[in-house]
RNA sequence: GCGGCGGUCGUCUAGCCUGGUCUAGGACGCCGGCCUUCCACGCCGGAAAUCCCGGGUUCAAAUCCCGGCCGCCGCACCA
């Protein structure tokens, strides 16, 4: 680095300097974690935010549909999917050394006791009482101090309403899956991806761009029958995913391996094939950013590299300058964590039925009991002693009745064998219930954008070009007067506002000469740039040069909208 | 959060050590004008700096001291 500036502040000076990015609430000093998006900016995501869509929803709409829910999320919800718990990390510093300490981890090692749920207090006086000292040096630790990454708030003028600003869109998914999955006539797999802000309150964010406080998530919770998870369509996705495994993590290993997407389900390196079909595709969308597939592999977290929810999780890698390997997206296999901590709270079904394609018969055992005897046996008590039987095993009914003994003893009560039969009756089953399993493919906006500077920044002797993917530039057409005088102007002003008619994000620009403002342009990476010059008022043709060739075409005036509209769609 | 380094027009920077000559200089960019028949041409003019913020020392602070904020690096932390 030195006093060169490497490419990564040379993007961000770029980025701040035509209007991609800088930091926030600049004028008051800024605050870590936080940024705005300019104009170039906020067109640039919004065409990754409809690239994405287009990936993911469009070409799955057979099976994904996309929502919004709030931000704002009442206590309960983050109960329920252990972020309040999980998000929430004692921890104590040494007050000599000023190393930090989980403070759950340290008592329980030092006085080997559990103390799961303990408050912060309640620790802080363990580690008093107990004389627990900093493990490295032997001081005298702090107070133990929570942090909670959840932003939290409150709804209406009430305090003890809590409510958190969610940390992923995911949940707002889960709370309103039996509507969607209803909505959508009951049919699984279903997918179910949203767009939206999320917030969390990082300790301390690094890394610029990377690590935002509040940033656009782009997530799809796929629901599935775990029995009969369907088949992915791989035609439409399919091919190889290079991924550095767990296992080869531990072995020492760097880099990543290439396998099928087939492939890795069936030797169990993916351990569900949903999961790794979302895994093409992400490689695929991340590719038509820009991104060639050398510059990008999957990472298997490690067991304690991984949220709370998650059973397996990949993280998808993508090569930057500066920062190196950093994770574009996450894919998460849930299982049922979610759905099944929302059934718990909320005492809402959220199972599925599905019928089986023809009802089957099955001999169950049951238990019979006589309630005229019980009730004169046990008056008042009867109920309790009705709710026991029914919970009790077969089994033991069937092994006390066959002892021929004259009463069966549950938790005290003496039932007399004689009310009690155990009988085989037939029953007919038409379908099942169960939880469907998650898998979740989960993408940061933010990262993507500083992810398409980073790898579209060029530098041509001397000048900067931005060489983004057509499809996803935030300005499509530059159109020059090739000198700023008449009828030159007017023909070009008027060529720019039929591309602007045309819904095409077009500049228009007539000031310098015309290797300036080609300069100009390329630095923002628009990749058309139109010149009407003296021979267009002459026989209506322009030339049309493009962005990384320089290359141009002269095409008629009244073709150049279409042409362009086809070039930038390719 | 700890430690190190840093923060001056839009951007990059000179000045800071050795306080006054700084009404803060330059380059690029930007704006206006002239010029210009295809890749940051040239000429003229212009706008643009809370010298990160707050306090202190001093007759005098961009410059020295303290605190804070922000950034980078290392450590710690990281759903």
């Amino acid at each position: 680095m030195s006093r060169e500036h490497d490419k990564y502040d040379k993007v961000v000076e770029l980025a701040k300097r035509r209007g991609f990015f800088w930091p926030s609430f600049e004028i008051y000093g800024g605050v870590a974690g936080f940024y705005d998006l300019g104009p170039l900016g906020t067109l640039l995501k919004s065409n990754i935010i409809r690239l994405w869509r287009e990936f993911f929803i469009t070409r799955h709409m057979d099976m994904v549909v996309e929502i919004e829910t709030p931000v704002i999320t009442p206590e309960v919800v983050f109960e329920a999917s252990g972020h309040l718990h999980h998000f929430t990390d004692p921890i104590v510093e040494c007050t000599s050394c000023r190393r930090k300490f989980r403070a759950d981890q340290l008592i329980e090692e030092a006085l080997n006791v559990k103390v799961e749920g303990r408050s912060a207090e309640e620790l802080t006086r363990m580690i008093r009482e107990n004389n627990v000292r900093c493990p490295f040096c032997g001081s005298d630790l702090g107070e133990v101090r929570v942090f909670n990454l959840l932003f939290q708030t409150f709804i209406g003028p009430y305090t003890q309403n809590k409510a958190y600003l969610r940390p992923e869109a995911a949940q707002g998914m889960f709370t309103s899956f039996k509507r969607v999955h209803k909505v959508m006539r009951e049919k699984l797999p279903l997918g179910i991806a949203q767009i939206g802000r999320v917030a969390r309150n990082e300790i301390s964010p690094r890394q610029g761009m990377v690590r935002l406080r509040e940033f656009t998530i782009m997530e799809v919770e796929f629901f599935f029958d775990p029995e009969e998870p369907g088949e992915p369509p791989l035609s439409r996705f399919g091919g190889n995913l290079r991924i550095l495994t767990a296992d080869a993590k531990v072995r020492g290993e760097e880099g990543p391996e290439t396998y099928g997407v087939e492939e890795a389900v069936q030797e169990g390196i993916i351990k569900n094939k949903w999961l790794a079909y979302w895994m093409a595709v992400a490689r695929d969308f991340i590719k038509a950013l820009g991104v060639p597939e050398n510059h990008m592999y999957f990472e298997e977290k490690l067991p304690h590299e991984r949220a709370h929810y998650a059973t397996q999780t990949f993280d998808q890698l993508v090569r930057i300058s500066r920062w190196g390997w950093i994770e574009v997206s996450g894919h998460a296999y849930r299982g049922d964590y979610d759905l099944q901590g929302h059934m718990r709270y909320s005492g809402q079904d959220l199972t599925v039925f599905k019928k089986f394609e023809k009802p089957v018969t099955r001999k169950v055992e049951k238990v019979f009991v006589n309630k005229v005897v019980i009730g004169k046996l046990f008056k008042e008590k009867s109920a309790e002693v009705l709710k026991l039987l029914e919970s009790v095993d077969t089994d033991l009914i069937k092994e006390a009745l066959s002892k021929g003994e004259s009463y069966i003893e549950i938790k005290g009560f003496k039932v007399p064998a004689s009310a009690v039969e155990v009988r085989v009756i037939e029953e007919k089953v038409v379908g099942r219930k169960f939880i469907p399993h998650v898998v979740e493919p989960s993408f940061g906006a933010e990262r993507l954008v500083l992810m398409v500077l980073d790898h579209a920044y060029t530098e041509e002797e001397e000048r900067v070009v931005l060489k983004v993917p057509h499809h996803i530039a935030p300005i499509k057409l530059a159109v020059f007067p090739l000198v700023a005088k008449e009828p030159l102007v007017s023909i070009a002003k008027e060529l720019f506002s039929k591309a602007l008619a045309e819904g095409i994000p077009a500049i228009y620009d007539d000031s310098g000469s015309i290797g300036r403002r080609y300069a100009r342009a390329d630095e923002v990476g628009v990749p058309y740039a139109v010149t009407v010059d003296y021979q267009t008022p002459e026989d209506k043709t322009v030339t049309i040069r493009e962005r990384d060739t320089r290359a141009q075409v002269r095409v008629g005036l009244s073709e150049v909208v279409s042409r362009i509209k086809e070039l930038v769609h390719a």
